[in-house]
RNA sequence: GCCGACGUAGCUUAGAGGCAAAGCACUUCAUUGGUAAUGAAGAGACCAUGGGUUCAAUUCCCAUCGUCGGCUCCA
């Protein structure tokens, strides 16, 4: 960490106190928990014994701005456990806290400054009533004390904090931008997708713009796969239970199950996954080793029973279309076929400018209940992706506990509009499935042998992937992408039957163009176009008709320099070409 | 699932214990224009659903469903 940002942590950390201090002169009787500085500012937790609501936050905000100006510092003091007790009488949490840092050997400190003090470990700004004041409360949730839905729920208030006014509004400035690009806005007024009551949450319906757009994207990801020597498979989309006992997938989301039982009392599942299935058709005959690898590609939608409180948009949703991919093959083929999806992944998301975070998800060792297989499996594939990623030089972060049951994952995460992290692509290196269903093959001794399993998803979730490129791109997709590519725009009525040639002709290059005869201005149709974010206008009046030429104006608001209906098609080849 | 906020026309929103409003979109008529909204008229609402309080509930209360922001979970 450098400087800069320990100094800004510093700020947002002793900007919590403050808020803390505003609450506790406010409402005396709160229980005041843990309070740090975050990625985009600060929290505090709070038990009250009245409830709060965000109509409170001008309140503690004044109170906040009021009580800074008696802060000059923050003055360290070492307590014993028996003071530090006493200080907190009657605040379980606290006491907790103590309790454990003591027990760990911590020396125990509270930091002061006017007349707040609280146990803490430092890390504060040295000249509060100077340093601080460019602050802001945000909002107001809920949250489990320590993370545990088996603990009390406590009331977080979220704040920021920056150095100077003129950040603050910068930053607040920001979030009001995000929420216009926020995807459910965007999703509704693009035409893209929506959701219906009767079918039900986290259960989107996408409309026939969107779903051209998920075509083009799977198309995307298939060009990058066939080079590699996939293969498209396809699978239904139940299965026995029977398969998932199998798995292991039964015993540990069985909650999560979308769970049918026939007439004749038999139970079935909705796949929340598609390796199993996979699995068997790799299982159909004997293979040799000269079969492998084998590479099966399908896109398809899995179920989950995600809890009702889950669901987001497109982020989180019941039934999630994975552009999943299975590589059954031999242990000495394992890195070559990684380096296969590594660089499916990376040439996808180049194309669209997109900043990937990479995360090598680990097991949590401590909980090795929560894994299938042995510690040398997973040491061993584990260490094979480490190699992997050092190898190539790549930057990334050990995510411990993030692995998959099955095994250890490389992730590829990446940021929506308000900077929230999703995972979206994903590697997987699995020895698990194929010693389960034993899947094996035999090697040039003629004796069998278990194979490795690697999984492989791009987009990951394409409704995720949605969300996240509509995020990325506003709304404006690039005219690839773009579900109207041309929109024609006769000025007049005497216009109309020129567009229609003019249609014609972009429909013959495949181009899909749209022709605007209603009976409006063309102001009133530019409008129309550029509120859908369409990236080409064909403007023609009379001039252009009696000339047999177009006018060209771009969603910038810009007038392409060409006026010849020919170049224009070839200046949208060389665009959808360069996919950019 | 948990905490909190919110559900009014296709969309965005106003409203108040006593006949439910506006803009956009839609339909019709007029207008035929030069790079982000031409004008007028019309139609469109079980005010999320189910209970309760009240002479009277879209408004107040309770429950359910849904959405949003978090928390938890995420193969």
């Amino acid at each position: 960490m450098n400087d800069k940002q320990e100094q800004l942590n510093n700020l947002r950390h002793s900007t919590a106190h403050l808020l803390a201090a505003a609450v506790m002169e406010l409402w005396p009787d709160t229980l005041r928990t843990i309070g740090p500085s975050i990625d985009n500012g600060f929290y505090f937790d709070f038990e009250f014994k009245k409830p709060v609501s965000e109509e409170d936050l001008p309140k503690i905000e004044a109170k906040m701005a009021e009580i800074l100006k008696t802060w000059t510092s923050f003055e360290r003091e070492e307590v014993s456990k028996e003071e530090a007790l006493k200080r907190y009488e009657g605040n379980p949490y606290k006491i907790e806290l103590i309790n454990e840092f003591s027990d760990q050997g911590q020396t125990l400190t509270f930091y002061k400054s006017g007349n707040y003090e609280d146990l803490c470990r430092g890390g504060h700004s040295e000249n509060p009533s100077q340093d601080l004041g460019a602050f802001k409360l945000l909002s107001i949730a809920g949250a489990y004390w320590r993370g545990s839905e088996k603990n009390k729920m406590l009331t977080r208030i979220y704040g920021t904090a920056f150095p100077t006014k003129q950040e603050l509004e910068d930053h607040l400035n920001m979030l009001e931008e995000a929420k216009k690009r926020d995807h459910k806005k965007l999703g509704k007024e693009l035409d893209l997708f929506v959701f219906s009551d009767l079918v039900g949450g986290g259960l989107p319906l996408w409309t026939p713009k969107g779903t051209l757009v998920r075509e083009l994207l799977d198309n995307f990801v298939w060009q990058l796969r066939k080079a590699k020597g996939y293969q498209k498979v396809e699978i239904p989309h139940i299965t026995k239970r029977e398969l998932y006992e199998a798995s292991g997938h039964w015993d540990k989301f069985k909650n999560e199950l979308f769970k049918i039982t026939t007439r004749e009392g038999h139970e079935f599942a909705m796949k929340p996954m598609n390796c199993p299935h996979h699995t068997q058709i790799f299982k159909r005959m004997p293979m040799s080793y000269r079969d492998l690898p084998q590479r099966y590609a399908n896109t398809t939608m899995v179920y989950r029973d995600e809890q009702s409180g889950e669901l987001a948009g497109l982020s989180r949703v019941r039934c999630i279309t994975q552009d999943d991919a299975h590589v059954f093959c031999r242990y000495d083929q394992i890195k070559e076929e990684i380096g296969n999806v590594y660089s499916i992944v990376k040439d996808f998301y180049s194309a669209f400018g997109f900043e990937l975070s990479l995360r090598l998800s680990l097991r949590d060792p401590k909980h090795p209940e929560n894994y299938l297989g042995q510690d040398a499996q997973w040491e061993s594939t584990q260490s094979q992706l480490e190699e992997f990623l050092k190898d190539n030089h790549l930057d990334y972060a050990e995510g411990i506990g993030e692995a998959a049951f099955y095994g250890p994952k490389i992730d590829f995460m990446t940021k929506d509009s308000l900077g929230r992290t999703w995972q979206v692509a994903t590697i997987q290196l699995d020895v698990n499935m194929p010693q389960r269903f034993d899947l094996s093959y035999a090697n040039q001794e003629g004796k069998q042998e278990v194979v490795a399993m690697v999984h492989a998803a791009v987009m990951g979730s394409i409704e995720r992937f949605m969300s996240i490129l509509i995020e990325h791109y506003a709304g404006a997709f690039p005219t690839w992408l773009a579900p109207v590519q041309v929109m024609i725009i006769p000025i007049t009525e005497r216009n109309n039957d020129y567009g229609q040639k003019l249609l014609d002709g972009l429909k013959d290059k495949n181009i899909r163009a749209e022709l605007d005869t209603n009976p409006e201005t063309m102001q009133a149709k530019i409008r129309v176009a550029q509120l859908q974010k369409i990236p080409y206008m064909i403007i023609i009046g009379d001039r252009e008709q009696s000339a047999d030429q177009i006018s060209v104006r771009t969603r910038d608001g810009k007038t392409l320099e060409l006026n010849n209906f020919g170049d224009f098609l070839s200046h949208l080849d060389k665009e959808v070409e360069a996919k950019s």
